[in-house]
RNA sequence: GCCCUUGUAGUUCAAUGGAUAGAACGAAAGUUUCCUAAACUUUUGAUUCGGGUUCGAUUCCCGGCGAGGGUACCA
């Protein structure tokens, strides 16, 4: 057991001595001691004064002093305010130390057999486009996710549910077909995800080339809602829009051509795609495709028409009225019968859960998707499947430029390739500069420049808290100093070399020698507490889905490494106790750096 | 208009209702006969504003201001 969950029992049974009364154990969470006062772990006692009824200090002096009588792991006690500060004794630490060292996988719980089963949504991307700094954060926080909930103890199978198809796909498409001229990725030399998003930007600029001729030539002078309505109009006249409405509608119906430009041109995208997620280490147990749930959507949504949840309009439209919910109507088939978002979804989910035997389910998606999912959720609930209340929306924040929100369509994106090229040139150069590899072949040189830079890049993403929209300056590169992956690579890097070192000294990583009264300096002490809590950490972000509390811990967890490797000498201490202690300490340190690393999808190299 | 999210040093990020709000980058100055200086040590500097709840509020509640997102045939 913990030491904090040990001392917290051990208030209680000395509030109930002392005091004659019962209190909750949520309310004796001892917290770590702050760095500028004596003591371990502080216990805030003022929940406890209507209970005592005494002052804060006289009430923190009874506790502290039942705790010292009562507890062989208390050394000392001190009191401010209302703060009990405790002091725990060097050999439980040493033991505490011990245990963290003998666990392999200190923290990460092993799924059993009939643990519950998560499924995680991430990724999912269109398939007219190349993936952008965006995607990069929704495939990172993903995969994050997955390690977590799994260490967490749950079966997690992760997903992603590929838009195939849809009017976005159809102007790709139709592009190509119009302007092509027969190119391919392959006689073109460019990755096939590229390809066809430069056909995408191409249809959009000859369709607002298009709009603008058939504006009113008085376009510029109207007010804001005859501009609208002006612009409605001619966005309705567009022949090249028609085009891809027509398209789309000989897609549903099963055109051989169209289908068949629309297979060669998604294989063209997949293979640059599956570049891309090797390069961010992301991978998928189960792959679905809008094009192959979106029918099982529309026949759920029809299904739903019959048994009146839903109602459908003049024009064949078909709708959910969630008024009652306190929302509004919602779409779900359009008048000319092809499927929206919402309806593949609702597919999506049905075929998701006919396939496995999900718990609980998670989908990683933007939070422009928020008021999405809340109807999802209803529309779920509505539809009958049980689960569908509780559907776990995992909504994280844009990633925005200096110059505000990424575009595709205005060129205003950073591009996940490019990006993970970048990060690794600036990795060879710095270490390049450093002269660090020198020794090493090309090979291994060239893996290490890999691992750090793409390290470099997950760390960026993952340390910030999901929730919030993040900036990121394509000017600035990101950094590979301070609060960085490289960082905390760098400390794990330093470990392994004292770690060879010891070993070609014959050392054993092994408390031998007895170790009862001997003293361990604070810095140590304060290393073991930090490893002691990563269990605590890893329930917690699991609890909370939030991988940058693992993150921020391997960092803090690190800069206290560091002092502790500046100040004070592993391989030269010349008593044989501290020494094997001292190997101990920072082999735990290594294991724990490498484990939380592991859970945000972060490699760590053995030499930098 | 309505709904949701958000506001912390010059910048990027932290802080289960707890003590004097932490880091990093930037700027300035130091540390190498010693386990990897991608490190370590100093200095500099912040809770948007006004109320409320509380022994105690960056955190919870109400209001103002600012930013972002959503809001019926884009995904």
């Amino acid at each position: 057991m913990n030491i904090d969950v040990l001392l917290a029992n051990k208030a209680l049974q000395a509030i109930k001595a002392l005091y004659n009364h019962d209190v909750d154990f949520a309310q004796v969470q001892f917290q770590k001691t702050k760095k500028e006062f004596e003591g371990h772990l502080t216990l805030v006692v003022f929940p406890f004064l209507k209970i005592s009824r005494t002052s804060p200090e006289q009430t923190a002096k009874d506790i502290g002093a039942w705790l010292l009588a009562n507890e062989p792991a208390v050394s000392s006690y001190n009191v401010i305010k209302g703060f009990l500060n405790i002091m725990i004794s060097s050999s439980n630490w040493i033991e505490t130390l011990s245990r963290i060292c003998s666990d392999q996988n200190f923290g990460i719980n092993k799924p059993e057999d009939n643990a519950p089963v998560v499924m995680i949504e991430y990724s999912s991307p269109n398939t007219n486009k190349p993936l952008h700094l965006g995607h990069v954060r929704n495939n990172l926080l993903g995969n994050a996710l997955a390690n977590i909930v799994k260490a967490n103890g749950n079966r997690v199978i992760k997903t992603n549910i590929v838009n195939d198809r849809g009017i976005h796909i159809c102007k790709s498409m139709l592009a190509w077909q119009k302007w092509g001229n027969g190119a391919t990725p392959e006689l073109t030399g460019k990755k096939g995800d590229h390809f066809i998003g430069d056909y995408y930007v191409e249809f959009d600029k000859r369709y607002k080339a298009e709009i603008k001729t058939l504006l009113p030539s008085n376009y510029e002078l109207l007010d804001e809602k005859g501009q609208a309505s002006a612009l409605a109009l001619a966005e309705s006249q567009s022949v090249l829009m028609a085009e891809v409405r027509e398209m789309l509608i000989k897609w549903e119906r099963g055109d051989t051509d169209i289908r068949m430009l629309w297979e060669k041109m998604n294989s063209w995208v997949y293979e640059g795609f599956d570049e891309t997620y090797k390069n961010l280490g992301v991978s998928f147990d189960k792959i679905y495709y809008e094009s192959e749930t979106y029918l099982e959507g529309k026949e759920k949504v029809l299904e739903g028409l019959n048994k009146g949840l839903f109602y459908s309009k003049d024009d064949g439209s078909v709708w959910a009225d969630l008024t009652l919910d306190g929302l509004d109507h919602k779409l779900l088939l359009r008048s000319d019968g092809t499927s929206v978002y919402m309806t593949q979804d609702i597919g999506t989910a049905k075929m998701r859960f006919q396939d496995f035997q999900i718990d609980k389910m998670i989908y990683v998606v933007g939070n422009e998707q928020n008021y999405h999912f809340q109807v999802l959720s209803i529309l779920l609930d509505r539809l009958g499947f049980e689960w569908g209340k509780d559907l776990v929306h995992f909504s994280y924040g844009m990633v925005e430029l200096p110059s505000g929100k990424m575009k595709s369509r205005e060129g205003t994106v950073v591009d996940a390739d490019d990006l993970i090229d970048e990060m690794i040139a600036t990795a060879r150069k710095t270490s390049q500069e450093l002269g660090k590899l020198e020794s090493l072949s090309d090979s291994q040189a060239e893996n290490i420049i890999r691992i750090v830079g793409i390290g470099a890049l997950k760390y960026f993403i993952l340390k910030v808290d999901a929730r919030k929209n993040m900036t990121f300056n394509p000017q600035e590169s990101i950094d590979f100093n301070g609060n960085t992956g490289p960082f905390i690579q760098y400390a794990y890097a330093r470990i392994r070399s004292v770690l060879r070192k010891a070993l070609e000294e014959g050392c054993e990583v092994a408390i031998k020698v007895d170790y009862q009264g001997v003293e361990i300096s604070e810095k140590e002490i304060s290393i073991i507490q930090i490893l002691m809590d990563f269990e605590q950490v890893v329930k917690q972000a699991g609890k909370e889905l939030n991988p940058s509390l693992i993150a921020n811990y391997v960092y803090d967890l690190v800069k206290e490494f560091n002092q502790f490797y500046h100040d004070y000498t592993i391989l030269h201490e010349p008593d044989k106790f501290l020494k094997q202690f001292r190997l101990v300490l920072t082999e735990s340190v290594g294991k724990i750096i490498r484990l939380g690393m592991g859970l945000l999808g972060i490699e760590v190299p053995d030499r930098m």
